[in-house]
DNA sequence: CGTACCATTGAGATACCTCAACAGTGGTGG
DNA sequence: CCACCACTGTTGAGGTATCTCAATGGTACG
């Protein structure tokens, strides 16, 4: 159905992109494929796993009392992410068709730190990223307008996926996007309406977003009522 | 002014809480006393620094372009929480009076991390636990009214400060909370009014708070515009 | 060509923000 | 002692934004 890509490219791709880290774990790395809603493979002894984002991308979502989905963390290309301790019920799953992950044993790369000193760093350093980008994720929630918030995300994807241009392919549906900002698709989409309409973005066919005025899209975050009485701000 | 705890009774209940990890350092621990807004010291050579709290509350903020400040991180008594990697400008400062923090060198933790395989696996628990407090403030600011997110606050600190009769002292006051919220003061206060006057908590003197219906606050909790016409909730 | 999913837009109801006013508290200085 | 101030907490009114429900268009796929 789809174009098998030999894992060895895979393997050299990530060869390609990786640090001193990985490159120790040439002979454990596991190259999995997923398609969306597919789950990320949990076990590994009681270790867990990391895994390292080739394609694609994953979401880590959790299912509130009223059903309602929402995504506690959503790992693009070049994310690292952690899988285990799952007393938790958290399921990691692909977002996008094509995802493309490399796992490793969580307790290997634990052995490693203990002989590796350098190692060590760069795992404290990934577990760090993890926490950034959990902290950037409240910074986008805390916008209260959903303009604001959809501003802070397509600022945050333009440095993974954009190109000169300043287009954005979107790698998440706006049903994935309203769940990572813990609003509804609807108002989602008026946000995408209303930004273009102000000439802030344009819409290039439905999944790829160019920004035309990024000054614009910059301020437009954390303005909260922007259009109310007093435009008097407190320092 | 105030009075002085001798160092040693800090020491000696520091000791009382922790575990196999932090005995092993007893010798490098550093008692550090905060007031509110005065700031965590931040620097130790260059790996940054590891803090348990004692007593008291610590919060790490970033200032929004228009002035808002929002917490991203809320450490209450028995968090530990890490400091340093400062090239982002967010202050961590003390939220109450009399606060009290243990303080280690990181560096001194990561040489220990390579002698004591035990102690290395405390450090990486220690790690996580952070992301899980970031992941639960995520889970609070996905409650769609403000009731929900106070409601699931609630329920978060309960866990902490609650004692048997299920009364809550608050350990921050309403201005911090809506930074933590990421609502208005105001919200909050009539967040608070709302759940009072349904019955589902009673406000104990200013700063307390008595859960009367536990079973109402849980299901408070993503119950998205509650009031609204249609009453099906999807599964 | 029907089905499922994604995306968009409209209308009415609900919740939030801003501004404003005011009560309570603690500390300071006259 | 009281006046004053700064901070915290609360409540009301009007405007703004979001939610829910509903309907429709587009696309991919069998």
């Amino acid at each position: 159905m789809k174009p098998i890509i030999h894992p060895a490219d895979y393997y050299r791709r990530l060869l390609g992109l990786q640090s001193h880290a990985l490159k120790r774990l040439d002979e454990s790395v596991a190259i999995v494929k997923l398609n969306r809603d597919q789950q990320v493979p949990e076990e590994d002894g009681t270790a867990g796993r990391w895994y390292y984002v080739i394609a694609g991308a994953v979401r880590r979502a959790t299912i509130r009392p009223d059903g309602r989905r929402q995504i506690l963390d959503l790992m693009l290309v070049r994310d690292f992410f952690f899988v285990g301790d799952s007393e938790t019920e958290e399921p990691i799953e692909a977002i996008t068709e094509e995802t493309v992950l490399a796992g490793y044993s969580a307790a290997r790369l634990e052995n490693l730190c203990e002989r590796d000193r350098q190692f060590a760093r760069e795992l404290r350093e990934i577990t760090f990223q993890s926490l950034e980008r959990s902290r950037r994720q409240l910074i986008v929630l805390g916008g209260v307008t959903t303009a604001d918030k959809v501003s802070a995300f397509l600022l945050l994807l333009e440095k993974r996926y954009g190109d000169q241009r300043g287009d954005i392919r979107l790698p998440i549906t706006r049903y994935d996007l309203a769940e990572y900002l813990a609003v509804s698709v609807e108002t989602v989409c008026r946000a995408f309406s209303d930004l273009q309409q102000r000439g802030i973005i344009s819409l290039i066919g439905i999944r790829t977003v160019r920004i035309t005025d990024r000054g614009a899209l910059e301020h437009q975050i954390g303005r909260k009522y922007p259009n109310a009485v007093s435009d008097t701000i407190a320092a």
